[in-house]
DNA sequence: AATCACTGCAACCGCGACTGG
DNA sequence: TCCAGTCGCGGTTGCAGTGAT
């Protein structure tokens, strides 16, 4: 027994939209909102469409704010970063670039986005890197710290599945700075990657290093780093919100079930919008904790991720994922 | 000028998650 | 608790525009 359509698809138009259609669309909504329910919209504005087509229509092209044209090396650097961390949640991603949708960044990605790395990281082929890059040297495999996977054991006995009636993807979006921010105050980043994480009541629950152990580390993003010297933290409250955010990436993080693959990636991580007022991550750095513009991944690391182009989930790992933590 | 290949993007599709009765 | 309806997401497709031959 097959899925019930979600509309009479033999009365419902397909393809590109009108002017008028849009116009049509456009002005009921505006008048009178969505009504909670796409599913009856297009009969209420007269459109032979489908509800999910006027949607769709809505948040992609007609709703107000929405930016189109050329990424900035600023958004290219959030996005990789985020690809990286969490994979193809193409809305949680646009949900850190304001009027950009999932669908553009998706296209973006999958059309000149990964192409850009994969040129960086083949570098024979000669073309320039997306950002400025740099190569790291090798480091000692002997320093080597815990890695990922003791991390995720110690993030499993500190939450619980999400209750999604206090969430929402807006929640979400807000990926905590503390895990992207690595402190390279007195270590160089070449030999130390600082895992950070601080829960709720500004409470350093945990402080992990880990070395990188693979040559031809790349950095993304401009080599300057900044800093936070004063140590002061801009939200003082940390209560559910912070709690959720906190939440969402770890649950990106352990999702993946490859720690030790993924750990190359986010490595250090901050400035996110270069400069020190913007965006929703900055407003959560934690005292004491160096913000960085670089993204460091691994060669190969990179290589595989784009190749799979399923980011660093798969179905394989879903199952437990789902089992273990709800992304929301 | 015509044809072909490639690219970028809008739109569609199917599925899982959620919600309310 | 179940289930139908709906939402939202990510993958994929189709097509128009553009460049190369």
């Amino acid at each position: 027994m097959g899925r019930a359509p979600c509309c009479d698809k033999a009365n419902v138009k397909k393809g590109p939209w009108s002017p008028e259609e849009d116009a049509k669309l456009k002005e009921f909504i505006e008048k009178y909102g969505t009504g909670g329910n796409w599913i009856a919209l297009p009969q209420k504005v007269g459109l032979k469409r489908c509800g999910k087509s006027c949607r769709l229509r809505w948040l992609n092209y007609l709703r107000p704010n929405i930016k189109h044209g050329e990424f900035s090396d600023e958004e290219d650097r959030i996005i990789c970063t985020l690809y990286a961390s969490i994979g193809s949640r193409w809305s949680i991603i646009a949900a850190q670039l304001p009027g950009r949708t999932d669908n553009d960044i998706k296209n973006y990605w999958n059309t000149k986005l990964k192409k850009k790395l994969m040129g960086m990281i083949q570098p024979n082929q000669g073309s320039n890197p997306p950002f400025s890059a740099t190569l790291h040297t090798p480091l000692p495999q002997s320093q080597a710290l815990p890695g990922l996977s003791q991390l995720y054991k110690d993030f499993s006995s500190l939450y619980t599945p999400m209750d999604r009636s206090i969430t929402g993807l807006e929640s979400i979006s807000s990926i905590p700075q503390n895990f992207l921010y690595g402190n390279n105050s007195n270590i160089p980043l070449t030999t130390d990657y600082q895992y950070s994480y601080y829960g709720q009541n500004q409470e350093r629950l945990m402080d992990l290093k880990s070395y990188a152990v693979k040559e031809n580390m790349l950095i993304f993003g401009g080599a300057e780093a900044s800093s936070s010297s004063d140590g002061s933290c801009s939200q003082t409250s940390h209560g559910k919100v912070v709690k959720q955010e906190e939440m969402g990436f770890v649950q990106g993080l352990v999702s993946t079930n490859r720690f030790e693959e993924y750990q190359k990636f986010i490595l250090d991580y901050g400035n996110i919008n270069g400069d020190n007022n913007g965006g929703p991550f900055l407003d959560q750095k934690p005292n004491g904790i160096l913000g960085n513009s670089e993204l460091q991944y691994d060669i190969e690391e990179v290589k595989q991720l784009i190749s799979t182009s399923n980011g660093l989930l798969n179905d394989e790992n879903k199952t437990q994922e789902t089992g273990m933590y709800q992304y929301y």
